[in-house]
RNA sequence: GCGGGCGUGGCGAAAUUGGCAAACGCGCAGGACUUAGGAUCCUGUGGGUCUCCCUUGCGGGUUCAACUCCCGCCGCCCGCACCA
């Protein structure tokens, strides 16, 4: 018997398909008739690990829908690229003196050569490099766009400070309150920094979800990440000044119960009245002493809210007129809703606990709970709230709102828990930000022709002490003549965080030559949106959310061509290692593709990939199912090799092919590729017992079903049916209803719902005929012991039900 | 605390969406070939008091029929988290 031996095979058919230029995708002027399809993976960092086998997960399984979609007709597009500007690189350019562009070329080459070996249908044509200046060019580009429409701007803002990494962090990149690359705890820090008016985008990123065909539980994610909330504004007057403070409330329905005004510590409102608060000396000291906890630690101090009351200054409650106190607290959240609650401890947990605390008074306002024990939160019918008693929450709120708009004190308010995006890195490696300071005429956009300002070689990568990239100690660099002016200026020397390449990458692919623009209306207009993008659940709230707001910016200002990047997106399940963790170095568990493909081949790692279980789950690396698929592989080669030369089909065999073709199709579209292999193994079962049925037809089907899991086997097998065509010119096989249907079925029959027997009989046997073939049967008439069926329940070519 | 998901053999799982629970794979046991087996092939493999009964985290309900739907618990995972 011949041997299948892929690591012959599977380089073979990869000159092959290269010389022939299968994956090639078709612009609008050569393509034809055919519709498009742009599937879209996630381009990976190209580290000095080496590829993941989460990557080859990803990879494979969009491998696999798209060498369907080729076959049955489609213009697609599958593009690959490298998200190559990162901190990896420049800390490994801090210990060894290599350059970043040096060690990411090379890790480049193992990428590539690891996804070639992989048997991956990429167009390579369309290959991009965010690293490359001809391709950041245009992320420079959509940098000064956002900043000539005001979507950019410079603020001195308190960020996430890593005191190992030396570089402000954004949220988002702060996990538990420690830095999400090097696990350091993160501190506050003061920081001009530029940012991205992302929150203006907020309500179109929520609305326009419901257009697209995401993961429910995406959708939900992202919802909740920008975090909309209506709710009410109301100013309250500060007694004896002309100042006023501004508070948000979603519960405006509880005014008549507020007995405080709690303020963050940073808000602004205690430098303006200095001269009327009397303990100020003490404030002071309080103040300083929240701003040396970062975020995470007032977080998590939670069951230990501190604040301090502001002597001598008053507000007065908009609508009651009452005269309250002003407090600090520490747990109210600078950044949200102005920095300011108003404090009503009988309806707000928070409240409660801080009002125990200082002794402050607990009005009750709102009837159902029992506020001797602890806050009621519900909603209710209001009390001890003047006009307003007896009326309930919901039309208290619009009657207050109302109120509020009339007296020009609030009214109707929505907020975000989503912030302006922190677009500022102090780091070498990344993109520079298009921008010259010049003394006379201030912050000036390079000019387009301009770039790309390129990043220019360095000696040392160190960030420096002082928060400052390291951009900003070379001198002839730095200093440069006005664009406006001619005067001296110098170049912003912060560079763009990581995000900023990936932000739009799928577009490039589009027209990824193109030194005219970002890319040609023409193409963008044709491969736009994105039909079906797969990646990590860890991007949803990062990358994916970020990508569709600058998408959006771009169609704002006419350059994409649509309102939304991605019309469908999948997620993946983590590849975990065989002792369930994570795969890590410093815990010696990766799994490197490599040795899998030298000991079992590319085929093998890719249908193991797809079969170890369900697509969107994670699970763990099982070395023994590997070698369950390499034998199922081994299986099918030897069957194919065996049976090719018999013409003859058996009928049981065409109808098993026809059903597999069914299952296959389907379960392609709908990501279940695990059940898919296991339909291929059942028939290979069913082969090796019934030899004599399997014949030409069926296994020529077989094998383009295989093809798109097994690219490099199918290859070889159809190869050997005698055709001189690859197997992907080959049309993806339609399944025949008639001949995948069953000529005989199980009937099952029960008794009370039990199953008592089984008969073969004919899928179309009537309700008659199966109740008489019921009754006759010994094991049910032992079951009736004759008592009179009260009632039978039949449900056509599958079973009847007889009840007693 | 809030939001989402999940719970089925020794393990990964499947179940045509309410109709034979455990397909397929791994593992394990026995056998064949073999100097050898950690290669390959064959047979078996949820449990039990085994013609029958029990079994999909636990308890209840709807139904002729429930892994699937409803209610209440328990447990696990993921995301967010003092967002007023």
């Amino acid at each position: 018997m011949a041997n299948y031996n892929p690591e012959e095979i599977e380089p073979k058919w990869q000159n092959y398909w290269r010389e022939n230029k299968f994956y090639h995708a078709k612009d609008p002027a050569e393509a034809g008739e055919a519709e498009k399809f742009f599937a879209l993976v996630e381009f990976p960092y190209p580290s000095g690990e080496g590829l993941h086998v989460g990557h080859c997960r990803s990879y494979s399984a969009m491998d696999a829908i798209v060498r369907k979609r080729r076959m049955e007709g489609w213009n697609v597009l599958y593009p690959i690229g490298w998200d190559a500007f990162g901190l990896p690189a420049e800390n490994f350019a801090i210990k060894t003196g290599i350059h970043p562009s040096v060690s990411t070329q090379k890790n480049i080459d193992n990428f590539k050569r690891q996804l070639k070996r992989l048997g991956l249908s990429f167009d390579w044509e369309r290959e991009i490099n965010t690293t490359d200046p001809k391709y950041y060019k245009w992320t420079q580009w959509i940098f000064l766009q956002l900043f000539k429409k005001d979507m950019a701007y410079q603020s001195k803002v308190p960020v996430n400070w890593c005191p190992k990494c030396l570089i402000g962090l954004a949220n988002e990149e702060v996990i538990g309150g420690k830095c999400e690359r090097c696990g350091e705890q993160v501190v506050r820090k003061e920081l001009k920094q530029w940012m991205f008016r992302i929150t203006r985008y907020a309500d179109r990123l929520i609305e326009d979800l419901e257009k697209l065909d995401y993961l429910e539980k995406i959708k939900i994610q992202q919802k909740e990440w920008i975090g909309r909330s209506e709710g009410t504004e109301a100013v309250f007057k500060i007694d004896g000044t002309e100042e006023s403070l501004k508070i948000f409330t979603t519960r405006i329905d509880t005014i008549f119960g507020v007995t405080a005004l709690v303020l963050a510590p940073e808000h602004n409102l205690v430098s303006i009245l200095e001269n009327n608060i009397s303990n100020l000396e003490e404030v002071k000291k309080y103040i300083e002493k929240v701003r040396e906890k970062t975020e995470f630690e007032r977080v998590n101090l939670e069951k230990e809210r501190t604040g301090i009351k502001l002597e001598g200054v008053w507000a007065v409650n908009p609508i009651s007129g009452d005269k309250i106190e002003i407090w600090l607290g520490d747990y109210v959240i600078g950044s949200y809703g102005g920095g300011a609650v108003m404090m009503v401890p009988a309806h707000d947990r928070r409240d409660y606990d801080f009002a125990q605390k200082y002794g402050l008074a607990i009005k009750e306002v709102v009837k159902g709970g029992e506020i001797s024990k602890e806050a009621f939160t519900d909603y209710g019918v209001l009390t001890n709230s003047e006009g307003f008693s007896g009326m309930a929450s919901k039309e208290a709120i619009e009657k207050l709102q109302e109120l509020l708009k009339e007296k020009e004190m609030g009214g109707i308010s929505i907020q975000y828990k989503l912030r302006d995006w922190i677009f500022s890195r102090q780091h070498y490696w990344g993109e520079p930000i298009p921008i010259i300071h010049c003394e006379k005429c201030g912050v000036v956009p390079v000019p387009e022709e301009q770039l790309p300002v390129e990043l220019p070689f360095v000696e040392k990568y160190q960030p420096t002490k002082t928060g400052e990239s390291p951009l900003a100690a070379i001198d002839e660099w730095v200093n440069v003549k006005c664009p406006k002016c001619g005067g001296p200026a110098k170049r912003e020397t912060d560079t763009m965080p990581n995000w900023a390449g990936s932000n739009w990458y799928y577009m490039r692919y589009c027209d990824p030559q193109n030194d005219q623009t970002l890319g040609s209306l023409e193409k963008l207009k044709y491969w736009l949106p994105v039909d079906w993008y797969n990646g990590g659940m860890e991007h949803t709230t990062l990358h994916l959310l970020y990508s569709r707001f600058i998408y959006k910016f771009l169609f704002d200002i006419g350059v994409a061509p649509s309102l939304e990047p991605y019309q469908k997106r999948t997620s993946q399940g983590m590849v975990l290692s065989y002792d369930g963790q994570k795969m890590s170095k410093s815990r010696g568990n990766v799994i490197n593709p490599d040795d899998i493909i030298k000991e079992y081949g590319a085929d093998t790692l890719r249908v193991y990939e797809l079969f170890m279980g369900p697509f969107d789950q994670a699970i763990s690396w099982n070395i023994q199912g590997v070698k369950g698929v390499r034998r199922f592989l081994d299986k099918v080669y030897n069957l194919v090799l065996e049976r090719l030369p018999n013409e003859e089909s058996g009928k049981q065999a065409q109808r098993l092919i026809h059903q597999l073709n069914r299952r296959v199709s389907q379960n392609i579209e709908t990501m279940k590729f695990n059940t898919a292999i296991s339909g291929f193994m059942e028939f290979i079962n069913f082969a090796a017992d019934n030899k004599e049925e399997i014949g030409r037809e069926v296994l020529e089907r077989m094998i383009l079903l295989l093809s798109p899991f097994a690219p490099h086997l199918a290859e070889e097998l159809w190869q050997k049916t005698g055709s001189r065509e690859s197997v992907f010119q080959q049309k993806w096989p339609i399944f025949d209803p008639a001949l995948a249907q069953e000529q005989k079925i199980n009937l099952i029959i029960q008794v009370n719902g039990k199953m008592r027997d089984k008969i073969e009989a004919d899928p179309e046997i009537s309700e008659e005929e199966a109740k008489a073939a019921a009754l006759a049967s010994p094991k049910v008439q032992n079951w009736l012991n004759n008592k009179e069926p009260k009632k039978i329940i039949f449900v056509k070519g599958r079973l009847i039900n007889i009840v007693i």
